[in-house]
DNA sequence: TAGATTGTTAATCGATTAACAATC
DNA sequence: TAGATTGTTAATCGATTAACAATC
């Protein structure tokens, strides 16, 4: 499709595993903050609710960062994984639709240590442009595209309600924004090679739902047997 | 591992479709808003962002609800889908931790057209207890076993910060609750039988900005080539 | 050298997809 | 009957896992 210009190394790492280069960083940084300076693959692991088997496999794709008989030095994993996540660069991140769910975003600070900054609020609400959210001044959504411009933002949040978000994501990929994070219950229509990820409370729920059923109909009481065995 | 009790036709949907089964049941809500009676295959694919080779063999093993040469009827199908994923019932959810996001989550009123209520609201701070968030009272922690018991709550919903959540999930296991939906920073460890699910922002975050490198070193200019292909 | 642990192989499993016979 | 569309088959693809040779 594209041409592929010389690069090192044969890229293509697994989006399984690229889902969990962020988990794998996340423990490595907590054993960081304990001051551990190396770690197997089983304990991280284990820290990271995997089996080593597949993060053995999964940190082969970014190269042999570990060494036999020893294990993996914390630091320089972090910073293989941060880097290979494009951790080392900031994003700015632009969030349209300061509701409730906005505002929770906007104030949550740790984006895992870094990596990204919310560069700018968007809300088409009158009343809402102009107030000072998380130390930055709501603006008005007809200024989305300018807002994109002179911060740089390369990642878009959407939680708006559902009818706008298809709108927003539409002036969002044509201001240039490629990467899509989408609170809003819609499915979106983008063009390809724009980056769409959904996050979507009900529908966690309707899968811990069926789950949920399942246990109930298939034995007698599933939620107190489980709370039996817990160790 | 547990004994199999008869039931009607072979169980056993692949995770995966369990996963897209919420996504179908809002697109065809969304239809049977509009009033559309009957949908084929690929619009329904279509609407829902997949591919009709896929949708036709999810819903397949749901059994045979469509029509050949006609197509689905909405209602139907909704029905099946919502039976299958327990919406029929109402499951009471607990949620832990009233900050921001605990906050968004109770005031979040659709979820997907019912089959959830939001029984209570659970926080460790005196400041927050007895507060009035989204016409529930907030009660302290401490009453957590006493309020699954008394609401009786299958689901528990941890937005507490990371170093509570998995003292909050604990709790929420020996107290029988046994489907979690984790919102905090953090591996849970819950025993076997116990269904946890994660939404976590920063994990979204540094997916969408491994792809977004890629782009931005693949070829000159990323986001604005997308931008350009828009239709 | 002996013990530990990685990185890789190969087998297995599950998910996706195209194609089409069945059938409305 | 002719046209449309489902439900299923079979091929393909990608992810997981156990096992172990390589090597610190």
């Amino acid at each position: 499709m594209t041409s592929r210009p010389p690069r090192p190394r044969e890229r293509g790492i697994p989006e399984a595993t690229v889902a969990r280069l962020p988990v794998y960083l996340r423990a490595l940084q907590t054993l960081q903050d304990r001051g551990t300076l190396t770690v197997s693959s089983e304990d991280l692991a284990s820290a990271a609710g995997v089996n080593s088997a597949k993060l053995r496999k999964d940190l082969s794709h970014l190269g042999s960062y570990g060494t036999r008989g020893v294990g993996y030095e914390v630091e320089y994993l972090v910073y293989q994984i941060s880097r290979e996540l494009g951790l080392t660069q900031d994003w700015a991140v632009a969030i349209a639709g300061i509701g409730n769910l906005g505002r929770a975003l906007a104030n949550y600070g740790g984006f895992g240590t870094r990596g990204f900054r919310i560069a700018a609020l968007l809300d088409a609400d009158p009343a809402m442009v102009g107030q000072s959210v998380a130390s930055l001044d709501v603006r008005h959504i007809d200024n989305l595209e300018e807002v994109v411009r002179s911060e740089r933002v390369s990642i878009g949040v959407i939680t708006t309600p559902a009818v706008s978000a298809q709108g927003v994501a539409t002036r969002f990929v044509e201001a240039g924004v490629a990467s899509i994070l989408n609170f809003a219950p819609v499915v979106l229509n983008v063009p390809d090679g724009v980056d769409v990820r959904k996050v979507d409370l009900s529908i966690e729920l309707q899968i811990l739902a069926f789950h949920a059923q399942r246990r109930a109909d298939g034995d007698g009481r599933g939620a107190e047997r489980a709370g039996l065995e817990l160790t």
